[in-house]
DNA sequence: CCCTGTGAAGCAGTTCACAGCG
DNA sequence: CGCTGTGAACTGCTTCACAGGG
């Protein structure tokens, strides 16, 4: 689709914290940003930043910096941002309606367009402006509303059945929360979030005080 | 404190996945597991495997596999997960108050003794069981209630002074849902979840369809 | 003279392939 | 003979250090 230049990975997992940063430094009034900024606010070193900026083309200026609006768009552009990308979440337990109810989404170009459980007492509910669609409808709530991201905020047994309803409807990615792994085909990009394993994680280093350190993507 | 061998950013983050794998498997009624079986259900290679949990010592079986017991025993070990871990939950927004009904973390060993807020609507409030203290009284929620691992769950703008507050507090680890990047001494470990940020990676890879991958720690 | 862009060196993590033990 | 444990090769990421343009 797009000749983009292949950006590795750790770099793309950097690449929102980037956007934040530059965000920051507009909204301070800003109208450019050096490597150094950009690495103090993101909380990495200059030469990393420059690293990563340089896969997205050259729009820096030697002996200045870069240029904070037009770099924006180039991140924006190479996270796929341009274009709003509307959003399923299913299982409208605790976390579900709690993402449900979280505004972070829609601001940054997520809208949350619809909802969907498999239990009668929440379908046809309404949470934050939305009725609970049914899981059964999945293909249909998807594909009417050209929703392109699934999240999975089910428990860890449904996830497997959710993970296949959700691409067979046709998301293009999909966010899961549910505590196991996931069968998928490799077209269908996925992230994990895992809050139990976040804590068991820091547990190892805890134990180990004076620890070195624990960094997440 | 502890005399082990120090283990590998990449492995300690791998070790709960095998931890809960090996649980399913145990509770399946094998006795024994082999870097085959845990590959199949943590969704790796088994070289991967055997490296891995050649770092905790050598507890596998040549010709039958690992004795599954003992290896749990072995992970909960490296992981500090021998005793419970009591969790204080700073941020009764909508995230907050999701995880704190979130059975989750109580069965995994890390119960949620506490709950924090700035606000006067919410402190006082009862949540899942628990009132919620003011965020004036952190230091003393923290020791009365042997706390060591402080969860943030406010705002970007709150985060830096609710983090201050925990290290000060004597948290020994933080895990934080707020989108910034947090100050705070090497010897805390931290671990930082950003839901927007896991939809703008997704943004690349389904960009890019057909798309390689996009694993997560 | 400042700050970018990048080869080259260094380091960490993964995968391979096989020796060795039960 | 099966499955672990591990050196060795490899791949990818980070850091360094400096050449080069404004």
């Amino acid at each position: 689709m797009s000749g983009l230049p292949e950006i590795p990975d750790a770099t793309v997992a950097r690449l929102p914290i980037y956007r934040r940063s530059l965000v920051q430094l507009i909204s301070s009034g800003e109208s450019t940003a050096s490597s150094a900024d950009l690495a103090d606010l993101a909380g990495v070193n200059a030469a990393k930043v420059r690293k990563d900026l340089s896969y997205l083309g050259t729009y820096g200026v030697r002996g200045v910096g870069y240029d904070a609006e037009m770099l924006l768009i180039q991140i924006d552009r190479a996270l796929g941002l341009e274009f709003e990308t509307p959003v399923v979440i299913v299982g409208m337990g605790n976390l579900g309606q709690a993402l449900a109810h979280y505004g972070g989404f829609q601001s940054k170009g997520f809208p949350i367009v619809a909802l969907v459980d498999a239990s009668d007492d929440k379908v046809g509910q309404e949470i934050d402006g939305l009725t609970v669609s049914h899981f059964d409808d999945l293909a249909r709530t998807v594909s009417e509303n050209g929703i392109s991201v699934g999240i999975i905020a089910t428990p860890a047994d449904a996830a497997q059945k959710v993970c296949d309803a959700l691409v067979d409807a046709g998301v293009r990615s999909i966010l899961t929360f549910a505590p196991t792994v996931l069968q998928l085909p490799d077209s269908v990009p996925v992230r994990k979030v895992d809050l139990a394993t976040e804590l068991q994680i820091l547990g190892y280093y805890q134990q180990r005080e004076g620890g070195e350190d624990a960094e997440t993507a």
